[in-house]
DNA sequence: AAGCCGTGGCG
DNA sequence: TCGCCAAGGCT
Protein backbone atom coordinates (compact mmCIF):
# COMPACT_ATOMS: atom_id res chain seq x y z
CA UNK A 1 0.00 0.00 0.00
CA UNK A 2 1.35 3.48 -0.35
CA UNK A 3 0.67 1.77 1.92
CA UNK A 4 -2.60 1.93 2.76
CA UNK A 5 -3.44 3.04 -0.91
CA UNK A 6 -2.52 4.35 -3.62
CA UNK A 7 -3.89 7.47 -5.81
CA UNK A 8 -2.92 10.94 -5.12
CA UNK A 9 -0.71 9.74 -2.25
CA UNK A 10 1.26 7.19 -4.31
CA UNK A 11 4.63 7.58 -2.67
CA UNK A 12 3.88 8.84 0.65
CA UNK A 13 4.90 6.67 3.42
CA UNK A 14 1.84 6.59 5.10
CA UNK A 15 2.87 4.15 7.83
CA UNK A 16 6.33 5.71 9.27
CA UNK A 17 4.72 8.78 8.68
CA UNK A 18 1.77 7.81 11.22
CA UNK A 19 3.81 6.02 13.58
CA UNK A 20 6.36 9.19 14.21
CA UNK A 21 3.31 11.28 14.55
CA UNK A 22 1.29 9.46 16.69
CA UNK A 23 4.51 9.24 19.40
CA UNK A 24 4.61 12.77 19.25
CA UNK A 25 0.90 12.88 20.37
CA UNK A 26 1.28 10.61 23.11
CA UNK A 27 4.16 12.80 24.51
CA UNK A 28 2.40 16.48 24.08
CA UNK A 29 -1.16 15.78 23.96
CA UNK A 30 -3.17 17.68 26.64
CA UNK A 31 -5.24 16.13 29.00
CA UNK A 32 -8.62 17.05 27.95
CA UNK A 33 -11.70 15.14 29.68
CA UNK A 34 -13.56 14.17 26.65
CA UNK A 35 -9.70 12.09 25.60
CA UNK A 36 -10.35 10.69 29.13
CA UNK A 37 -13.47 9.14 28.62
CA UNK A 38 -15.20 5.88 26.55
CA UNK A 39 -18.60 6.97 27.13
CA UNK A 40 -19.55 7.19 23.37
CA UNK A 41 -22.36 10.10 24.41
CA UNK A 42 -19.80 11.95 26.37
CA UNK A 43 -17.98 11.94 23.28
CA UNK A 44 -20.61 12.96 20.99
CA UNK A 45 -21.28 15.92 23.13
CA UNK A 46 -17.90 17.04 23.58
CA UNK A 47 -17.61 17.23 19.78
CA UNK A 48 -21.05 19.30 19.28
CA UNK A 49 -19.69 21.31 21.52
CA UNK A 50 -16.54 21.68 19.72
CA UNK A 51 -17.88 22.99 16.97
CA UNK A 52 -16.17 26.27 15.45
CA UNK A 53 -15.83 27.16 19.23
CA UNK A 54 -12.35 27.12 20.99
CA UNK A 55 -11.39 24.16 23.85
CA UNK A 56 -11.02 26.84 26.35
CA UNK A 57 -14.88 27.93 26.21
CA UNK A 58 -15.72 24.23 26.26
CA UNK A 59 -14.26 23.34 29.01
CA UNK A 60 -16.07 25.58 30.89
CA UNK A 61 -19.20 23.74 29.66
CA UNK A 62 -18.64 20.35 29.18
CA UNK A 63 -18.76 19.06 32.78
CA UNK A 64 -21.70 20.80 34.04
CA UNK A 65 -23.32 19.83 30.59
CA UNK A 66 -22.72 16.15 31.40
CA UNK A 67 -23.73 16.53 35.35
CA UNK A 68 -27.40 17.78 34.01
CA UNK A 69 -27.82 15.61 31.24
CA UNK A 70 -25.53 12.49 32.01
CA UNK A 71 -27.31 10.33 29.60
CA UNK A 72 -28.86 9.89 26.29
CA UNK A 73 -32.07 9.78 27.82
CA UNK A 74 -31.92 12.98 30.25
CA UNK A 75 -30.94 15.18 27.10
CA UNK A 76 -33.63 13.37 24.59
CA UNK A 77 -36.41 13.85 27.81
CA UNK A 78 -35.25 17.85 28.94
CA UNK A 79 -37.37 21.02 28.79
CA UNK A 80 -35.77 23.35 25.82
CA UNK A 81 -35.58 26.09 27.77
CA UNK A 82 -33.60 24.15 30.29
CA UNK A 83 -31.20 22.74 27.80
CA UNK A 84 -30.73 26.27 26.33
CA UNK A 85 -29.93 27.62 29.48
CA UNK A 86 -27.41 25.12 30.01
CA UNK A 87 -26.08 25.87 26.95
CA UNK A 88 -26.22 30.13 27.10
CA UNK A 89 -23.04 31.59 26.07
CA UNK A 90 -21.73 28.95 24.22
CA UNK A 91 -23.20 30.35 21.14
CA UNK A 92 -24.80 28.26 17.70
CA UNK A 93 -27.55 27.41 20.15
CA UNK A 94 -29.13 25.60 17.15
CA UNK A 95 -26.27 22.71 17.80
CA UNK A 96 -27.97 22.29 21.27
CA UNK A 97 -30.94 22.08 19.72
CA UNK A 98 -29.94 19.69 17.12
CA UNK A 99 -28.23 17.90 19.61
CA UNK A 100 -31.71 16.75 21.29
CA UNK A 101 -33.32 15.99 18.43
CA UNK A 102 -30.22 13.83 18.01
CA UNK A 103 -30.49 12.15 21.30
CA UNK A 104 -34.47 11.61 20.40
CA UNK A 105 -33.37 9.75 17.04
CA UNK A 106 -30.65 7.37 19.21
CA UNK A 107 -33.66 6.47 21.59
CA UNK A 108 -36.37 6.45 18.97
CA UNK A 109 -34.07 4.23 16.41
CA UNK A 110 -30.76 3.21 17.90
CA UNK A 111 -32.36 1.60 21.51
CA UNK A 112 -30.37 5.20 23.30
CA UNK A 113 -27.42 3.50 22.30
CA UNK A 114 -24.64 6.02 20.12
CA UNK A 115 -24.60 4.37 16.32
CA UNK A 116 -21.34 2.86 15.18
CA UNK A 117 -21.75 3.64 11.73
CA UNK A 118 -21.04 6.47 9.54
CA UNK A 119 -24.60 6.41 7.67
CA UNK A 120 -26.13 6.19 10.98
CA UNK A 121 -24.60 8.94 12.58
CA UNK A 122 -24.71 11.12 9.42
CA UNK A 123 -28.39 10.88 9.54
CA UNK A 124 -28.02 12.45 12.82
CA UNK A 125 -29.18 16.13 13.05
CA UNK A 126 -25.83 18.39 12.73
CA UNK A 127 -23.73 15.49 12.89
CA UNK A 128 -21.76 15.81 9.26
CA UNK A 129 -18.95 13.98 8.20
CA UNK A 130 -16.13 15.65 10.07
CA UNK A 131 -18.32 15.00 13.48
CA UNK A 132 -19.36 11.56 12.53
CA UNK A 133 -15.55 10.62 11.76
CA UNK A 134 -14.47 12.27 14.86
CA UNK A 135 -17.42 9.83 16.95
CA UNK A 136 -16.18 6.51 14.67
CA UNK A 137 -12.60 7.24 15.32
CA UNK A 138 -13.12 8.51 18.84
CA UNK A 139 -15.87 6.63 20.56
CA UNK A 140 -15.02 3.10 18.55
CA UNK A 141 -11.78 3.35 16.81
CA UNK A 142 -13.40 2.64 14.00
CA UNK A 143 -11.23 3.64 10.98
CA UNK A 144 -12.92 6.63 9.48
CA UNK A 145 -11.03 9.67 8.36
CA UNK A 146 -11.38 13.29 9.32
CA UNK A 147 -11.32 16.64 7.80
CA UNK A 148 -11.85 19.63 10.10
CA UNK A 149 -10.02 22.97 10.19
CA UNK A 150 -6.46 21.78 11.95
CA UNK A 151 -6.51 18.36 10.02
CA UNK A 152 -7.20 20.10 6.86
CA UNK A 153 -4.56 23.02 7.24
CA UNK A 154 -1.64 19.70 8.54
CA UNK A 155 -2.58 18.08 5.76
CA UNK A 156 -2.55 20.61 2.87
CA UNK A 157 1.28 22.04 4.24
CA UNK A 158 2.11 17.75 4.54
CA UNK A 159 0.85 17.86 0.73
CA UNK A 160 1.31 20.90 -0.68
CA UNK A 161 -1.96 22.26 -1.81
CA UNK A 162 -1.85 25.18 -2.34
CA UNK A 163 -5.67 26.26 -3.11
CA UNK A 164 -8.03 27.50 -1.05
CA UNK A 165 -8.94 24.70 2.01
CA UNK A 166 -12.41 25.98 1.75
CA UNK A 167 -13.64 25.18 -1.73
CA UNK A 168 -15.10 22.19 -3.08
CA UNK A 169 -12.58 20.70 -4.89
CA UNK A 170 -9.72 21.06 -2.10
CA UNK A 171 -12.14 19.40 0.49
CA UNK A 172 -12.75 16.79 -1.50
CA UNK A 173 -8.85 16.31 -2.04
CA UNK A 174 -7.89 16.78 1.67
CA UNK A 175 -10.70 14.02 2.60
CA UNK A 176 -9.45 11.49 0.10
CA UNK A 177 -5.90 12.37 1.39
CA UNK A 178 -7.33 11.93 4.56
CA UNK A 179 -8.88 8.40 3.82
CA UNK A 180 -5.36 6.70 2.10
CA UNK A 181 -2.97 7.73 5.44
CA UNK A 182 -5.52 6.53 7.73
CA UNK A 183 -3.68 3.68 9.33
CA UNK A 184 -6.32 0.91 10.09
CA UNK A 185 -4.69 -0.18 12.74
CA UNK A 186 -4.72 3.15 15.06
CA UNK A 187 -7.55 5.52 13.58
CA UNK A 188 -8.07 7.17 17.15
CA UNK A 189 -4.56 8.22 17.83
CA UNK A 190 -3.79 9.12 14.51
CA UNK A 191 -6.51 11.45 14.06
CA UNK A 192 -6.39 12.87 17.42
CA UNK A 193 -2.40 13.20 16.32
CA UNK A 194 -3.43 15.35 12.97
CA UNK A 195 -5.43 17.49 15.07
CA UNK A 196 -3.59 18.42 17.85
CA UNK A 197 -0.53 18.53 15.62
CA UNK A 198 -2.46 21.54 13.91
CA UNK A 199 -3.21 22.97 16.76
CA UNK A 200 0.45 22.90 18.99
CA UNK A 201 2.90 23.40 15.92
CA UNK A 202 1.33 23.23 12.49
CA UNK A 203 -0.65 26.49 13.77
CA UNK A 204 -2.19 28.89 11.28
CA UNK A 205 0.00 31.36 11.91
CA UNK A 206 3.72 31.03 12.53
CA UNK A 207 3.62 27.32 11.90
CA UNK A 208 6.18 25.73 14.76
CA UNK A 209 8.14 23.56 12.10
CA UNK A 210 10.89 23.01 14.68
CA UNK A 211 8.50 21.67 17.03
CA UNK A 212 7.02 19.38 14.14
CA UNK A 213 7.88 15.59 14.22
CA UNK A 214 6.89 14.95 10.60
CA UNK A 215 8.52 17.94 9.13
CA UNK A 216 10.38 15.82 6.86
CA UNK A 217 7.17 14.70 5.39
CA UNK A 218 5.75 17.61 4.59
CA UNK A 219 6.09 19.01 1.10
CA UNK A 220 4.91 22.17 2.33
CA UNK A 221 7.92 22.27 4.75
CA UNK A 222 10.57 21.13 1.74
CA UNK A 223 9.24 23.88 -0.19
CA UNK A 224 10.05 26.79 2.38
CA UNK A 225 5.77 27.33 1.66
CA UNK A 226 4.56 26.56 5.20
CA UNK A 227 3.80 29.96 5.67
CA UNK A 228 1.81 30.16 2.29
CA UNK A 229 -0.35 27.47 3.00
CA UNK A 230 -3.47 27.41 3.19
CA UNK A 231 -4.09 31.07 1.48
CA UNK A 232 -6.23 33.26 3.70
CA UNK A 233 -9.57 33.66 3.57
CA UNK A 234 -10.72 37.18 1.95
CA UNK A 235 -11.62 39.65 5.14
CA UNK A 236 -15.90 39.16 5.75
CA UNK A 237 -17.82 42.01 5.39
CA UNK A 238 -18.73 43.57 8.56
CA UNK A 239 -22.13 45.59 8.95
CA UNK A 240 -22.96 47.72 12.15
CA UNK A 241 -25.89 47.95 13.93
CA UNK A 242 -27.49 49.59 17.45
CA UNK A 243 -30.06 48.79 19.45
CA UNK A 244 -31.97 50.62 22.54
CA UNK A 245 -32.81 48.25 25.22
CA UNK A 246 -34.76 49.21 28.43
CA UNK A 247 -34.50 46.97 31.33
CA UNK A 248 -37.67 47.13 33.84
CA UNK A 249 -36.99 46.89 37.70
CA UNK A 250 -39.86 46.60 39.95
CA UNK A 251 -39.37 45.00 43.65
CA UNK A 252 -36.55 43.27 42.55
CA UNK A 253 -38.04 41.67 39.29
CA UNK A 254 -36.78 42.50 35.42
CA UNK A 255 -39.00 42.32 32.73
CA UNK A 256 -37.75 39.91 29.95
CA UNK A 257 -39.21 38.95 26.26
CA UNK A 258 -39.23 36.01 24.57
CA UNK A 259 -37.33 36.71 21.05
CA UNK A 260 -39.41 35.58 18.26
CA UNK A 261 -38.50 33.41 15.72
CA UNK A 262 -36.97 34.43 12.56
CA UNK A 263 -34.63 37.03 14.90
CA UNK A 264 -31.15 36.16 15.99
CA UNK A 265 -31.27 33.93 19.50
CA UNK A 266 -34.92 32.85 17.87
CA UNK A 267 -36.23 30.72 21.59
CA UNK A 268 -34.25 32.77 24.10
CA UNK A 269 -34.70 35.97 26.27
CA UNK A 270 -33.89 39.52 26.27
CA UNK A 271 -34.23 42.86 27.68
CA UNK A 272 -37.10 44.18 25.47
CA UNK A 273 -35.07 46.22 22.64
CA UNK A 274 -35.53 48.33 19.07
CA UNK A 275 -33.83 49.21 16.72
CA UNK A 276 -32.15 52.41 15.60
CA UNK A 277 -29.99 54.15 12.93
CA UNK A 278 -26.61 54.53 13.77
CA UNK A 279 -26.62 58.29 13.86
CA UNK A 280 -29.18 58.76 16.96
CA UNK A 281 -28.13 61.00 19.54
CA UNK A 282 -28.23 60.70 23.38
CA UNK A 283 -31.14 62.43 23.41
CA UNK A 284 -33.51 60.36 21.10
CA UNK A 285 -31.92 57.60 22.58
CA UNK A 286 -33.77 58.16 25.65
CA UNK A 287 -36.69 59.20 23.77
CA UNK A 288 -36.93 55.86 21.91
CA UNK A 289 -36.33 54.03 25.36
CA UNK A 290 -39.17 56.14 26.98
CA UNK A 291 -41.38 55.02 24.00
CA UNK A 292 -40.58 51.41 24.35
CA UNK A 293 -41.22 51.60 28.01
CA UNK A 294 -44.60 53.05 27.10
CA UNK A 295 -45.31 50.39 24.35
CA UNK A 296 -44.63 47.90 26.76
CA UNK A 297 -47.59 49.40 28.83
CA UNK A 298 -44.93 50.67 31.82
CA UNK A 299 -44.74 53.69 33.40
CA UNK A 300 -41.09 54.36 35.24
CA UNK A 301 -38.21 56.33 35.07
CA UNK A 302 -34.52 56.02 33.34
CA UNK A 303 -32.24 55.90 36.12
CA UNK A 304 -29.07 54.58 34.47
CA UNK A 305 -27.52 53.88 30.85
CA UNK A 306 -25.17 52.04 29.80
CA UNK A 307 -23.50 50.83 26.23
CA UNK A 308 -22.63 47.11 25.32
CA UNK A 309 -20.42 46.64 22.41
CA UNK A 310 -20.82 42.49 21.25
CA UNK A 311 -20.79 41.16 17.83
CA UNK A 312 -23.12 38.46 16.36
CA UNK A 313 -21.94 36.95 13.49
CA UNK A 314 -20.75 39.57 10.73
CA UNK A 315 -22.77 41.97 13.03
CA UNK A 316 -20.71 44.85 15.38
CA UNK A 317 -23.95 45.54 17.60
CA UNK A 318 -23.83 48.70 20.09
CA UNK A 319 -26.73 48.15 22.37
CA UNK A 320 -28.15 51.32 24.21
CA UNK A 321 -29.49 49.70 27.83
CA UNK A 322 -31.62 51.95 29.98
CA UNK A 323 -32.05 51.04 33.13
CA UNK A 324 -36.10 51.75 33.96
CA UNK A 325 -37.97 51.96 37.96
CA UNK A 326 -41.31 50.95 36.56
CA UNK A 327 -44.47 50.39 38.31
CA UNK A 328 -45.73 46.89 37.70
CA UNK A 329 -48.82 47.25 35.07
CA UNK A 330 -51.96 45.81 36.68
CA UNK A 331 -52.83 44.31 33.57
CA UNK A 332 -49.96 40.94 32.73
CA UNK A 333 -48.28 42.00 29.86
CA UNK A 334 -47.73 40.10 26.90
CA UNK A 335 -47.36 36.24 26.56
CA UNK A 336 -44.40 37.28 25.65
CA UNK A 337 -43.17 39.34 28.32
CA UNK A 338 -42.20 37.74 31.55
CA UNK A 339 -41.38 38.87 34.89
CA UNK A 340 -38.57 37.59 36.68
CA UNK A 341 -36.91 37.57 40.43
CA UNK A 342 -33.60 39.17 40.03
CA UNK A 343 -31.63 36.06 41.31
CA UNK A 344 -33.79 33.66 39.14
CA UNK A 345 -33.25 35.54 35.59
CA UNK A 346 -30.04 34.33 35.17
CA UNK A 347 -31.41 30.67 34.80
CA UNK A 348 -33.01 31.82 31.79
CA UNK A 349 -31.47 31.09 28.07
CA UNK A 350 -29.90 34.18 27.72
CA UNK A 351 -27.59 35.56 25.12
CA UNK A 352 -23.98 36.37 25.85
CA UNK A 353 -24.58 39.95 25.44
CA UNK A 354 -28.16 40.14 27.54
CA UNK A 355 -26.33 37.72 30.45
CA UNK A 356 -24.12 40.61 30.83
CA UNK A 357 -26.77 43.17 30.99
CA UNK A 358 -28.14 41.14 33.52
CA UNK A 359 -25.01 41.00 35.54
CA UNK A 360 -25.15 45.24 35.36
CA UNK A 361 -28.75 45.54 37.04
CA UNK A 362 -28.27 42.88 38.88
CA UNK A 363 -25.09 44.58 40.80
CA UNK A 364 -26.33 48.07 40.70
CA UNK A 365 -29.76 46.43 42.27
CA UNK A 366 -27.58 44.65 45.07
CA UNK A 367 -27.85 46.70 48.34
CA UNK A 368 -24.79 49.13 48.13
CA UNK A 369 -24.10 48.77 44.61
CA UNK A 370 -23.72 51.40 42.03
C1' DA B 1 -23.02 27.04 -3.18
C1' DA B 2 -22.42 31.31 -0.68
C1' DG B 3 -24.41 32.76 3.55
C1' DC B 4 -25.91 32.02 8.04
C1' DC B 5 -25.32 31.01 12.84
C1' DG B 6 -22.26 33.16 18.64
C1' DT B 7 -18.70 33.85 21.39
C1' DG B 8 -14.29 35.05 23.81
C1' DG B 9 -9.48 35.67 23.43
C1' DC B 10 -5.60 37.51 21.46
C1' DG B 11 -2.16 40.27 18.56
C1' DT C 1 -10.69 49.21 18.64
C1' DC C 2 -10.44 45.83 15.19
C1' DG C 3 -9.84 41.65 12.63
C1' DC C 4 -8.86 37.06 12.99
C1' DC C 5 -9.43 32.72 14.76
C1' DA C 6 -11.55 28.06 16.87
C1' DA C 7 -12.85 20.10 16.92
C1' DG C 8 -18.92 22.61 11.20
C1' DG C 9 -23.47 21.86 9.63
C1' DC C 10 -27.32 23.26 7.19
C1' DT C 11 -29.86 25.52 3.53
Amino acid sequence: MTEFGPDSTPDFPAAAFSRRLVRWYRRQKRALPWRETSDPYAILVSEVMLQQTTVATVLGYYARFLSRFPTVRDLAEAPEDELLAVWSGLGYYRRARNLQAAARVIMAQHAGRVPQTLEALMALPGIGRYTAGAIMSFAFNKPSPIVETNSARVLARLFCVRAPVKSPATVRQLWHIAEQILPPNNPREHNYALMELGSLACRPSQPDCVLCPVSEFCAAFKAGEQRLIPPADAPAARTRLRFVGVVPLNDGHVLVARIPQGEWHAGMFEFPKVPVPLTVSDVEARETAQQLLQSLGLRGNLVAFREFRYTVTRHSITLCAWMAMCRRPARPPGKALRWVPLDEAGKLPLGSAQRRVLAWVSNDQRPGGT
